[in-house]
DNA sequence: TGCCTTCATTGACCTCGATCAAAGAGTTGA
DNA sequence: TCAACTCTTTGATCGAGGTCAATGAAGGCA
């Protein structure tokens, strides 16, 4: 039930910094376009442009296709955060719904075009561009390195510190994803999800509730399993 | 042999656009730090702040220090790059030399100040930041959802790309980096960089010269090695 | 309230890549 | 030119996680 002014509002409030040029604010309000898309249900792109995406409200997976119905999620995204989707190059990516969302879309390159002119823009840009580049590092960590126990702690830490809220006996999540998106972000299977969930609960680290509920119940022993450095 | 003169000057020549500020120019090259590296050894940073680093002369790598000696490799640099070195969260990052080099370094936070008012360098910045995203985002598909033979298959098409020559006979590589380098950026082991070449050799894909030369004798085929999506 | 579909869990078995071990090729310096 | 490294290749074995299959919740809808 998002109207379009509502939304570009809000992303004008945290992508335009008061003061900022007023003819940008008009031309990318042109050139937005507001989507709501439900569960499951991937954003209609142009593959062959990059596309910036606000999302407005809900929680969205960015999804790159390898050949065959091997997917691979590379990054969960929340209300407020920008999303770059690439052009398809070696291959493609789209951006698909977790539960029903509102999205803003814009044409990747003239969003840039029109943003070139405008320091405070590019700056808010610029920081969205590093965090996501920081995420996608530690991604890379966690593919490339750790074992399926030490990728599901990490997961879940890493959720913690962005949806997750504290509660009397630990850190309440409720994820918005399936076992199978949670399996295609960590490059595992949903049964060794699963079965790491029940080692986790079985160890009292964890309490699982329905299907997306978990609690938290020790995140700094849930640390050691995550294979960070202790702290220095 | 790079004196810093020199090296500011081939920094400002690709960062610093024709009519950037003075001022901002001459605030950058007080923040500059020349530092030669030789091979195998890692630029003494400051772990607790980010840093960028443009590499002048020479290759590195990017590597983060998961727990016990596991490391990976996040990526690889070549001159001309800049690179943003985050400061250490959950795991550390370093930048070490794969043959000598030479390298600028800034502070990560004056840098970013510095730019903050400069649109012609922030869009330099926001460029170079999403190159390095969208690299990172391929290397997500490869760690996360590839066979070992489709890691190395990816692993030399992407170095064509970058630091290839065409040959009559194909596509030349003479590779920085030794077969553990790539092991620890492919989230593989040694034995298996080493298996999966001889095995590219045997089907007369590519020819070793050395330990460092490869020739992809087919690249096309190799794309299909590759478990890239099929030309659309 | 209870069916029915979908999603999650558990179990049995297998495979790919890791590990351990040894031999072979490239470089470097005397 | 040879010796002594280091780095790479090859082989044998092992195990973490994948695959296949069946059972067991949860939530949606009549």
């Amino acid at each position: 039930m998002t109207n379009f002014d509502q939304a570009f509002d809000q992303f004008a409030s945290r992508y335009l910094p008061a003061g900022v040029n007023e003819a940008l604010h008009r031309q990318l309000f042109g050139l937005a376009r507001l989507i709501e898309i439900e569960r499951e249900q991937s954003l209609p792109l142009d593959e062959s442009a990059e596309q910036f995406v606000y999302l407005v409200e809900g929680a969205t997976k960015l999804v790159a296709h390898a050949s065959q119905s091997r997917d691979q999620i590379v990054a969960f995204h929340f209300a407020g955060d920008v999303i770059s989707v690439p052009a398809r190059v070696h291959h493609s990516y789209s951006v698909c719904a977790l539960r029903k969302s509102a999205i803003l879309t814009f044409p990747g390159d003239r969003f840039l075009e029109a943003a070139s002119g405008e320091p405070a823009m590019l700056g808010k840009l610029l920081d969205a561009s590093r965090t996501s580049l920081l995420r996608c590092r530690e991604k890379t960590i966690t593919l490339g390195r750790k074992s399926a126990a030490e990728r599901i702690a990490t997961f879940l830490l890493t959720m913690a510190e962005r949806i997750g809220s504290e509660v009397e006996t630990g850190v309440h999540l409720d994820l918005p994803m399936s076992r199978r998106d949670i399996a295609d972000s960590l490059g595992l299977t949903i049964e060794t999800v699963s079965r790491q969930l029940t080692l986790l609960r079985e160890s009292k680290l964890i309490e699982t509730l329905g299907r997306s509920g978990v609690l938290l119940l020790d995140p700094a022993r849930l640390e050691d399993c995550a294979g960070y450095l202790r702290a220095a």
